[in-house]
RNA sequence: CGCGGAGUGGAGCAGUCUGGCAGCUCGUCGGGCUCAUAACCCGAAGGUCGUAGGUUCAAAUCCUGCCUCCGCAA
């Protein structure tokens, strides 16, 4: 089986790397060009080129992929097959006609629900306790083509985006090579998406960033962890805005309004008033221009008044 | 040359501008107090101030090179 795999971040590449482990045929691999990054803004490329590289393979940054380009590299590598996890762009309905054996596409969700650039963060954004991946054809529209196979898992309580996307990438890949080993002996299965249960999952922005105290501690934690590793939630506390990393809950309760700080001790840790009343203790923490630490290392270094 | 911050006992920081005894909040160890404590009191150990040079009577502090770490931005 002649695939051709287009991806870009590490989601993807754990995709390739277990594709070439199983001994399919990669001929080809699509990601996005490199860009200037980090400090000094160095040139990077993205962990599926640099898996490529590793391997050998053919690497295809295409700028855009309607300008025929694009469709003429695909059809020179002649792929049987294509398969898409995270290239972080549409595929032009010219693309998806060149394998004769489809597009698929791994998806970090139990779609329909959830179609859209960021499935797994929303998952843990809006408190779900499970999610999925699964794997699907590409059609024309977004994440709307048929389902080939899906896999569930729960989603822990305090489980990050990013741990879950970890999680998800490993189910992802496994799930990819049943597929495709399924399309190739012709025994994959194919159900169109159930339009009733469609939902979307925007881009994360840094507008979502801000924490709402007036939510419940769940709510508060599920917004820690749904924007980490990025791009974390804030919360101004003493003056500051803080990154917040990591929170547990307490059994205490105040009629203090929400937002309110009730302690900033390093014994107590740093505790703050949630919407009904029930506080959360925040446990990781990082200052502006300063690294992550503990709450309580912070505030040994750096009091907090309480008012 | 994208912008910026930081290396100081085990942790987090102050001190650097204006050179002059190594400091703060904790932790650790020993002792004490209390019905009790995430409480309090007494005492102790622990630091080549990232590194190499320079200036100086004197450098954590000023000058120069180097190393390391981090934030933002993408």
């Amino acid at each position: 089986m002649r695939i051709v795999f287009m991806g870009t971040p590490a989601f993807a590449e754990v995709s390739l790397r277990r594709l070439l482990e199983a001994g399919f045929s990669v001929t080809g691999v699509f990601t996005q060009p490199d860009k200037p990054k980090d400090r000094g803004l160095k040139l990077s490329h993205s962990p599926v080129k640099q898996l490529a590289l590793e391997a050998g393979l053919p690497v295809f940054q295409p700028e855009r992929l309607r300008d025929g380009t694009a469709l003429d590299t695909l059809r020179s590598l002649n792929p049987e097959l294509v398969a898409v996890v995270a290239y972080g762009r549409i595929i032009p309905d010219a693309l998806l006609g060149v394998p004769p054996r489809g597009t698929v596409n791994i998806h970090g969700s139990l779609l329909p629900k959830y179609r859209g650039a960021a499935p797994v963060q929303h998952a843990v954004l809006n408190g779900d306790k499970t999610t999925g991946v699964c794997s699907m054809y590409l059609a024309s529209g977004l994440d709307c083509g048929d389902l080939i196979h899906s896999e569930e898992t729960e989603i822990g309580e305090f489980e990050t985006a990013g741990e879950l996307l970890g999680r998800l990438s490993k189910m992802g890949a496994e799930l990819l090579v049943r597929t495709v080993r399924d399309i190739e002996a012709g025994v994959a299965p194919r159900t169109p998406q159930d339009c009733g249960g469609v939902s979307y999952a925007p881009p994360i922005s840094r507008e979502l960033r801000p924490i709402d105290w007036s939510g419940t501690p769940r709510q508060v934690v599920k917004h820690i962890c749904g924007l980490l590793p990025w791009p974390g939630a804030t919360a101004k506390l003493g003056g500051h805005v803080f990154k917040i990393f990591a929170a547990e809950y307490t059994d205490n309760k105040t009629d203090r309004p929400a937002g309110t700080i009730v302690s900033a001790d390093f014994k107590r840790g740093l505790e703050v008033v949630c919407g009904n009343g029930e506080t959360l203790r925040i446990t990781q923490l990082q200052a502006p221009g300063n690294r992550r630490m503990s709450a309580a290392d912070f505030l040994r270094g750096h009091p907090i008044s309480l008012n």
